[in-house]
DNA sequence: TTGTACGCGTTATCAC
DNA sequence: GTGATAACGCGTACAA
C-alpha cells in the first residue's frame, strides 16, 4: 500500500487544520460555506478517498457485514448472499464473503474472523447446531446474527428461513398420495437433516415404513451425485418415485433415468427443491418445493437492520423467528396417481 | 459494537504493559516463557479476539481482497469468487465482494469503495473499457489489480482470463464447417463483446455474410432469455443453428426447439458457452467452449500473490497478462454435416 | 525481559 | 468558524 493522500495533506495545502477538513468534507453547518467549497475542491484534485479503516476504528462500527455460506454449488445459497449484498450497498454497507465446505471448523474460525474484523452483524447459513453456543456468546456479545437456515432445534439467534422439513414433507406426502410406497431419498447431507426428517416424518404419516436403503448421501448439489444416486437406488432398490435435496440433484437422477429409456413420471416419478429455473426448463419439467429467494432475503436485510437500530438492546430478548412456508410446484416430472 | 476485550484489559488483569500483551500474544521470543503463557491463559479466559481494524491501521495493510463481479447469473463468475475465496483464505486473506450488475457507474463505485476499504489487491471482472482510466491509476498507486476478462484492448491491468474471441470463433467456425450458412448469435450484451467478434471474424471467414437480423441481445444469462431469443430468431430468421453466449441461454433455447417439437441436432444445432456441468447433463447434451474455472482462477490466485509479493515494483512494469485458450467440447448438439 | 512513547488517519470535545 | 488535543486499539522503536 502507498501512501495515499490524507485529511493532512490537503489540510496543509490550504493551511488549515486537519479538523476544519474533516468538517467541510462532511458538509458541516459549522464551517464556512467559502472553505468548504475550497476544502471539497483540493480533494478532488489531489484524489483524495477517505480511509474507512481509520474512520471505523473511531466510529465503531465498520458498515460491514459477514456472510458465511457452506457451498458453492448451492445455487440458492449464493444467489440469497448475491441479494443480500446489493440490498446492503444501497444502505452503505459492504459484504465480506465467506465459504466453509459445510466444514463445523471452517464455520467456527470464519465466525472468529469476521468478529476480528469487527462485521457489524453477519449472515449465516448455519451446517449444524455444533456452533450454537458460540453464536449465543456473539449475540450476547450485541452482534446482530441473522440464521437463514432452521433446524430441529431452537436457533442461536435471530432466523429468516424456508421450513425445510415441511417441504420434504409436503413433497414426499404428495409422492405417497400419488401411491407411492418406495420413495427413494437423496440426502444432501450435512446442513440438510430437517429435509430428511420431514421426508421420514411424511413416510410415518402415510403408513409406509421407513427403509433406509432406499436413501443414499452426498455431500455435493450436482448434476453427478444425482446421476450416480439414481444408479444406486433405482435398479437395485425398485423405487418408483424420488426425492432430491436439490434440483440439481434431482436433474441429474431424470438424466440417468432417460438414458436408461425410463418414461418420466410413468416408470419413475422425481421431485427437486429449490424451484431453481433449471427444473422449469427441464426436458419433463420438474416438480419441486420452492425457495422464495427473493422474499427471504429481503426479510433477512430488514431484521438485520432492525437489530442494528435497537443498538445493543435486541440481545437481551427472544431471537426473533421468521419462517417462510413452502409450496410445491407441481409440474410433470410426478405425474397422476399410481394404479 | 460493545465493549471487547482488548490487549489493556488483560494486561491490567496481569499488572503488566500492553507491549509485553502484544508481543506475548505474537510469541515473541523477548517474552519471558512463563508470562507469555499466562498472557495467553487470560486471552483466552477472557475471550480476547485481536481487533484487525486497529492492526490494519498500524500495519497499512487489510489482508483484505477486493472482488468485483458483474452478474449473479453468471456462474462461472460466482464459481470463480467462490474458488479465489478459498485460495485467499488459505493465505489468511479475506475478501469483499462487489456486484455491479454490469453497470459501469456501479463498477466505478465498487471500485472506489475498495479502495476506500484499504484493500491491499482486486479482482474484477470488467464490464468494459470505460473504468480503463482509473484502473491504471489505482495500478500506479500501488494496487494490484487482477483482471478476469479481456477486450479487444490493451489492458487497463494484469490480466488472466480467457480468450473469448477466439471461444466464440473456433464455435462459429466449426458451426460453418458443418455446413451452417445461417447462424444466430445470442449477444450477452456488455461485457461480452469479444464473443460477439469473434463470431463475427468467423462468419467472414467462412465466407458469409454477416446478417444483424440474426443476432439478439439479452441481459441475463438465463434459460428464459434463451427461450425468449430462440422464439424470436428461429421461425421468423429461419436460422439452422444458434450459438449462444452462455449455457444457460443454449439450454433454454433448446427448451423452445424440443417444445416446438424440432429435433436437435438435426432441425437445429445449438452451441453454448462456459461449459457447465448442465450442458453436459441437458436432454440433448450440449455443445460447450469451455471455461477453465479451476485453472483460471488458481492462476489468477497466483498472479495476485506475486504482484503483492513485489510490493510497489510491479507498478512500473508492463502489466502481465495470462490468456487460456478455450477449447470446443463436442457434444450432439451440433451433429454432424449438413448435406 | 519488560515498559514508555509515539504513530497509523480519522472523529469528537473542547477551547478560542 | 476554526484550531488544538485526545481518543480508537495495536505495533514498534527505543529505553530501562
Amino acid at each position: 500500500m502507498s501512501r495515499r493522500v490524507r485529511q493532512e495533506d490537503i489540510a496543509k495545502e490550504l493551511g488549515l487544520s486537519i479538523n476544519t477538513v474533516s468538517l467541510a468534507l462532511k458538509n458541516s453547518k459549522r464551517i464556512n460555506e467559502e472553505t468548504r467549497q475550497k476544502v471539497q475542491q483540493v480533494a478532488k484534485a489531489l484524489n483524495y478517498i477517505p480511509n474507512s479503516i481509520a474512520r471505523s476504528l473511531v466510529e465503531k462500527k465498520t458498515k460491514v457485514i459477514g456472510f458465511i455460506v457452506p457451498k458453492i454449488t448451492n445455487p440458492v445459497q449464493i444467489e440469497t448472499a448475491q441479494l443480500i449484498e446489493r440490498k446492503l450497498i444501497k444502505k452503505g454497507y459492504n459484504m465480506m464473503l465467506m465459504t466453509t465446505d459445510s466444514d463445523i471448523n471452517y464455520e467456527s474460525y470464519a465466525l472468529d474472523i469476521l468478529v476480528s474484523r469487527q462485521v457489524d452483524g453477519l449472515f449465516l447459513f448455519p451446517t449444524n447446531k455444533q456452533n450454537q453456543e458460540k453464536i449465543k456468546m456473539m449475540r450476547s456479545a450485541h452482534i446482530p446474527i441473522v440464521l437463514l437456515s432452521g433446524g430441529n432445534y431452537e436457533p442461536a439467534s435471530d432466523s429468516v428461513y424456508m421450513n425445510q422439513f415441511k417441504g420434504a414433507y409436503i413433497a414426499a406426502s404428495h409422492l405417497a398420495q400419488l401411491g407411492h410406497r418406495h420413495i427413494g431419498f437423496i440426502h444432501g447431507g450435512v446442513g440438510n437433516v430437517e429435509k430428511f426428517t420431514g421426508y421420514q416424518q411424511a413416510l410415518m404419516d402415510h403408513g409406509i415404513e421407513f427403509n433406509p436403503e432406499l436413501v443414499v448421501s452426498v455431500d455435493n448439489f450436482n448434476y453427478e451425485q444425482g446421476y450416480l444416486s439414481a444408479a444406486e437406488l433405482i435398479p437395485a432398490k425398485k423405487v418408483t418415485a424420488l426425492l432430491a435435496s436439490s434440483d440439481y440433484l434431482a436433474l441429474g437422477a431424470l438424466r440417468w433415468c432417460r438414458e436408461q429409456g425410463m418414461r418420466v413420471p410413468e416408470d419413475i416419478a422425481i421431485v427437486g427443491f429449490d424451484n431453481l429455473e433449471a427444473a422449469q426448463y427441464a426436458e419433463i419439467p420438474l416438480t419441486s418445493v420452492a425457495y422464495r429467494v427473493e422474499q427471504l432475503s429481503t426479510s433477512a436485510v430488514e431484521l438485520m437492520f432492525k437489530l442494528l437500530a435497537e443498538q445493543d438492546k435486541f440481545s437481551t430478548q427472544q431471537p426473533e423467528r421468521i419462517v417462510f412456508e413452502p409450496a410445491l410446484e407441481i409440474r410433470s416430472s410426478c405425474g397422476f396417481k399410481l394404479k
